[in-house]
RNA sequence: GCCCGGGUGGCGGAAUUGGUAGACGCGAUAGACUCAAAAUCUAUUGAUGGUAACAUCAUGAGAGUUCGAUUCUCUCCCCGGGCACCA
């Protein structure tokens, strides 16, 4: 007998085959039909990956046995080939993708031939022949129609220096795969397919599909679909929060005066007592010494008669300044360290007439040191009243390592700040909110606190007993013009228009006119005013400092004007934060019931909220503004980022109203909230949401532990929400198929007609995208420009093309009729295709279920990677819904059964690629090897849908068992039986046939291993035997079972013959071996008949020595007895 | 951070779904054949102790449920894949 040479049997089967066609599926043949479907390979120009192999030999298998199970199978093959990587290839090398295309296909195909894979490579189909996409543009033109494509802006990635669009791939850690440019955002237009249409149905078909439970569950997890409700938040400029005189909790502020200082000159009084009114403890320590000042002294004073720690802040001032930072030096820790100083550098002033930071710096302090001791170090130039250069306090605050922008410094020349400035600087970039105030005042509001009111009180009633001419007439027109609302559905205090009162307190101020609810002070200013600006100043600042916003107008304005001081007014009102624009916030929530517990609410750092209301009446606009843009930029690296630790920033200075509670809420910005998904905007309930806990505990919010449950509808809408986003289907880029659309001067966006179809890709010089991010095409005038169809004049076309999943969504339809000029496919072909089977022919059964129904049906089997199991599938799903709603195709669904495999690694576990340079060249195992083994290693290396590790060594085993399996030929005989083996015989087929089902390859491998090992042992097999054991092999094997079969002279193909059946009757184990267990261990085995009943086993069992050993005198509690597997005796 | 897989000998992996843990393959060791090697065939091969029969310990770690757990439950650790913190 001759030596299994797979070089020659491969080749000659694999001729053979292809000229007895017997792979080619016969369109609306009578045997059921079987459509097996692999995802249609990408031809790189890498060559056939083993991975493809994996897949394709699964599929094989499963196509192969249908076809000995008598079904008419198509297993079709074709080209998924627009691609970026071929279109970098070309803007790299100027080669045309359509040739380069060619080649690696050419290879493609020669490989996958040498694998022996039964496709029925007449229906061979290419994505890129304009035969195909043809009508893949005239399905876009068909969702066109309906109104499912339509144009809008979308944020894109963009390299500023390759000047491209670049897919999310081809951003590597925020920049440019290619360059390593830091990408950017880009608004673009961008064709878009509404697929959000279909999200429910797309998630309620998948109740009448047949996929694997995670592919189901990775659909729907993308589709997203959640039931809640979208309730509506007041949001609100708070009251302004005056003290009640609660300071223990509040920051311990330590003003250090100056040298010349005093507790009781200069402004040091005044800055406290501003500072207590706000809740806070200040402390302003008479300093000694200040005539021969020793720092040293003065600290050792410090700490002895203030508490220091890290809650407090100290207010310097010049010298100060020194003594506070002897205190850091010492070890000291404090919260912050403001220091007011005067920036005298070199020779522009005497500088011993003025105190100031710069002795400190002679003084050689460790300022490393000293700004570690403090949470925030500010040091704020003011020169009092002495006129210096900016230059020189940026030079000095380059010497202490502080960044510039804290000089405040005023321009040109003079930079001294003035007290209310003063406290403003304190106050505003400081992080202690407002106190909000306990209870109600008297409207509601609280305006100042009881004792500031008590004291005024008085003086107000006289004061608008006795207003000015100009306060009367301007009073009378507030009431009577109302200022009503741009907006009809206002509601609360301002539905009839703004709400105005006269003479208000408020902090230690009385103002002329107030509206409370929009935070607008309108004074009317007497020719008094003029002498004492100063105060006015102060006045405003201080009520800028609690949120107000302050409009002037002088008397003889009032009174002369009235009308344009109204429309002043209105205008002020109009772009103020509770304008027409800012009526609230829509939360959407899925648990609109816990609405009681809802503590705060967090925005995306995107929301609209924020381009609504004026950044400027935030406390802590910068802040808010840093953190935007922070999050802006993560947004690009966040895939990235390793752990995502919570951050958010409160919006300082505006609340929203809990509908529930009526509380005022603060509202805080937050990255863990999606702009994307739901209203961007949730309300958060820390007591019933992890996440919301999370945050809440991080920023000390509290968290109410026990609230009362709302109902589902009580304060909200009820509304479905899908993640999903509508499929954004334009690329800049050359190598897709041209998006059929024209621009038209006159007409606008003009459809191409059908007729002209397909628009073909014109061949271009060069690859690169334009200038300005446009897809190459546009550089092409003589194909850009062209007619409108509709007026004949002058348009441009589209020079947009479509994503590589457009061609993939509908592929596995092609394949019926793939040569099909005048439609998609015929609708006959589809039918026979799509639609279930009738029942086999009598006589006949099928190992598998084929479904029946209404509209079901599909793709019979469709087996792809894991990386598909959310977009291409759903993209196909959606694609194949839209036609079916047309009615162009049978079936409401595309694929009746899908499954995954796992990635095939490299060694060591990484991911096989050419720059690591570990991929396996399957040309090189098939000639060394043969096909037929590298199929076999694959399905046996382990299980299908998990991911494995590529062995080179383990190739061996299959191998060997090939051989022993040809071998085996030399022992056929063709008339002994032997009942051993008839029954190892009739169990490997039953295993194998269902094995190959649940896609368990390796355990069908194992199976048929065991048998030949078994044979091995006997002298001669009976031919019989022999031959069903080749067919269980076939389809893993078909060249070598092929070359056997015609060995043992049959004429016909053992791919054609029939899929053997087992006898169950054969299969029942006569003698069926029993555990026998004491306290859970096995001490014995005995034997039983099948079925045996359970007191005889039981008696045979205590008749065994060894357990008759054991229960000797025990007394036994319990006997478990399992049939046909086991007896357990406890004791 | 979230979701989905997974963790079993020197290695890839089996285990009828709660019932003998380690099928099958690779590797290793010994033997047969051979002048020899390769190939092939035969035997052994989780660990520890024991001449042996056998015993004990072992499925990432720890707990729990159970007569019995690789399998179920909880907590934690590690690896792989995916991601849009999905409210």
């Amino acid at each position: 007998m001759e030596e299994y040479n797979h070089l020659k049997i491969e080749s000659k089967w694999q001729k053979e085959w292809e000229r007895n066609k017997i792979y080619q599926a016969k369109n609306l043949s009578k045997k059921p039909k079987y459509y097996s479907l692999i995802e249609f390979p990408y031809p790189s120009g890498d060559g056939l990956h083993v991975g493809h192999i994996r897949s394709n030999t699964a599929m094989d298998i499963i196509s192969r046995k249908r076809r000995m199970e008598g079904c008419n199978v198509l297993y079709p093959i074709g080209w998924d080939a627009f691609g970026l990587p071929t279109e970098n290839y070309a803007i790299k090398t100027g080669k045309d993708p359509r040739i380069v295309t060619k080649q690696n296909s050419n290879i493609f195909r020669k490989q996958l031939k040498s694998l022996g894979f039964s496709f029925d490579w007449s229906r061979e189909i290419n994505t890129t022949d304009p035969k195909y996409y043809k009508w893949t543009q005239w399905m876009f033109l068909q969702f066109l129609k309906k109104g499912l494509a339509y144009k809008a802006k979308m944020i894109i990635n963009w390299c500023p220096k390759d000047k491209i669009g670049l897919a999310n791939e081809e951003v590597v850690n925020g920049c440019c795969e290619r360059c390593g440019t830091a990408v950017e955002k880009r608004e673009k237009e961008q064709w878009m397919l509404a697929i959000t249409k279909y999200a429910d149905r797309l998630d309620r078909d998948l109740d009448n599909v047949d996929y694997l439970p995670q592919i189901k569950l990775a659909q729907r997890n993308w589709i997203g679909k959640s039931e809640g409700a979208e309730i509506e938040f007041k949001i609100i400029h708070p009251t302004p929060a005056l003290p009640e005189g609660k300071g223990e909790e509040s920051t311990k502020i330590v003003i250090l005066h100056g040298k010349h200082g005093t507790p009781e000159n200069y402004f040091y009084p005044w800055l406290k007592k501003e500072l207590e009114k706000r809740s806070h403890k200040v402390y302003l320590p008479a300093l000694p010494n200040t005539e021969v000042p020793n720092d040293e002294e003065q600290a050792d004073y410090v700490l002895k008669n203030v508490p220091l720690d890290e809650n407090t802040v100290i207010v310097t001032h010049s010298f100060g300044g020194v003594v506070a930072m002897r205190l850091l030096e010492r070890g000291i820790k404090i919260r912050e360290l403001i220091l007011f100083a005067t920036p005298i550098t070199g020779t522009f002033l005497d500088k011993k007439s003025r105190p100031s930071i710069t002795d400190a710096l002679a003084k050689g302090f460790n300022y490393e040191k000293i700004k570690k001791q403090a949470n925030f170090f500010r040091v704020i130039f003011d020169s009092g009243d002495t006129i210096v250069r900016k230059e020189d306090a940026v030079i000095l605050a380059k010497n202490l390592g502080i960044y510039s922008e804290y000089v405040k410094a005023k321009e040109p020349h003079f930079c001294a700040i003035e007290e209310p400035e003063m406290l403003n600087l304190i106050l505003e970039e400081n992080t202690y909110p407002l106190t909000p105030s306990q209870g109600e005042g008297e409207f509601g509001y609280h305006t100042t606190d009881p004792k500031t009111w008590r004291a005024l009180q008085e003086r107000v009633l006289e004061m608008r007993k006795n207003p000015t001419e100009a306060e009367k007439k301007l009073w009378r027109y507030l009431r009577k013009n109302n200022l009503t609302p741009a907006l009809p559905e206002r509601k609360g205090e301002n539905a009839d228009g703004y709400h105005f009162r006269r003479q208000q307190i408020i902090d230690r101020f009385i103002v002329d006119f107030v509206c409370l609810s929009e935070k607008l002070v309108i004074e009317v200013d007497g020719d008094i005013h003029d002498y004492k600006q100063k105060e006015d100043k102060e006045r405003t600042d201080i009520l800028r400092i609690l949120g107000f916003k302050i409009i002037r107008f002088k008397n003889e304005e009032v009174l002369s004007d009235t009308d344009g001081v109204i429309k002043k007014i209105s205008e002020e009102l109009k772009v103020l934060p509770f304008g027409e624009d800012l009526g609230g916030v829509t939360v959407f929530t899925t648990r609109p019931d816990t609405i009681f517990g809802a503590t705060y609410m967090v925005l995306a750092p995107e929301h609209p909220l924020l381009s609504r209301i004026l950044l400027d009446t935030l406390a802590n606009k910068k802040e808010v503004l840093q953190y935007i843009e922070v999050a802006r930029k993560k947004s690009e690296i966040e895939k990235t980022a390793e752990n995502k630790i919570k951050t958010g920033v409160e919006l300082k200075g505006i609340k929203a109203i809990n509908p529930a509670t009526k509380e005022e809420i603060p509202i805080w910005i937050a990255d863990y909230i999606l702009a994307t998904y739901g209203t961007g905007a949730i309300m958060a309930v820390p007591a019933d949401d992890m996440r919301d806990k999370e945050f809440a505990e991080k920023f000390s919010l509290p968290i109410i532990e026990n609230y009362q449950k709302a109902g589902f509808e009580d304060f909200g809408k009820k509304i479905t929400k899908f993640k999903l986003h509508d499929w954004i289907f334009s690329r800049q880029r050359y190598w897709g198929e041209p998006i059929p659309v024209i621009h038209c001067e006159k007409c606008g966006l003009v459809p191409v007609l059908e007729k002209d179809l397909p628009i073909k890709l014109p061949k271009v010089k060069n690859y690169q995208p334009t200038e300005n991010g446009e897809s190459p095409l546009a550089n092409i005038a003589k194909w850009v420009n062209t007619k409108c169809p509709k007026c004949k004049g002058k348009a441009k076309r589209e020079t947009d093309t479509m994503p590589n999943w457009a061609g993939s969504s509908w592929y596995y339809l092609r394949y019926t009729d793939p040569k099909n000029s005048k439609a998609f496919a015929s609708q006959k072909n589809l039918k026979y295709w799509l639609t279930p089977s009738l029942p086999p022919p009598k006589g006949e059964t099928l190992s598998f279920s084929l479904p029946f129904g209404e509209g079901q049906g599909g793709v019979d089997w469709y087996n792809g990677g894991n990386e598909h199991t959310t977009l291409h599938l759903l993209y196909s799903r959606f694609w194949h819904k839209f036609l079916f709603n047309l009615d162009l195709v049978p079936t409401s669904e595309p694929y009746i059964k899908r499954t995954s495999h796992g990635l095939i690694l490299a060694k060591g576990g990484e991911k096989m690629s050419k720059s690591k340079g570990n991929v396996i060249n399957p040309d090189d195992i098939v000639k060394i090897y043969g096909a037929d083994t590298l199929r076999l290693y694959e399905m046996f290396m382990g299980p299908f849908d998990q991911a494995i590790t590529w062995s080179e060594e383990a190739l061996i085993g299959p191998r060997r068992f090939l051989e022993r399996v040809w071998n085996l030929q030399s022992k056929v005989q063709k008339k002994e039986k032997n009942i051993k083996i008839e029954f190892l015989i009739e169990k490997a087929v039953k295993k194998v046939s269902y094995d190959i089902e649940v896609m368990k390859f390796n355990t069908a491998i194992s199976t048929l291993m065991i048998f030949t090992n078994e044979i091995g042992k006997y002298d001669f097999i009976s031919q019989g035997v022999y031959e069903k054991f080749l067919k269980l092999l076939s389809p893993f094997a078909p060249h070598l079972t092929e070359e056997i079969w015609s060995n043992l002279k049959h004429k016909d193909s053992i791919h054609l013959s029939y899929w053997p059946k087992w006898d169950e009757n054969l299969i029942k184990d006569e003698a069926i071996k029993i555990m026998v267990q004491i306290n859970g261990k096995v001490r014995a085995e005995i034997f039983a008949q099948a079925d045996e009943k359970e007191e005889d086993v039981k008696k045979k069992a205590f008749l065994n020595e060894n357990i008759s050993k054991y229960i000797a005198e025990k007394d036994i509690k319990k006997i478990i007895y399992v049939k046909n597997r086991l007896i357990n005796i406890v004791f």
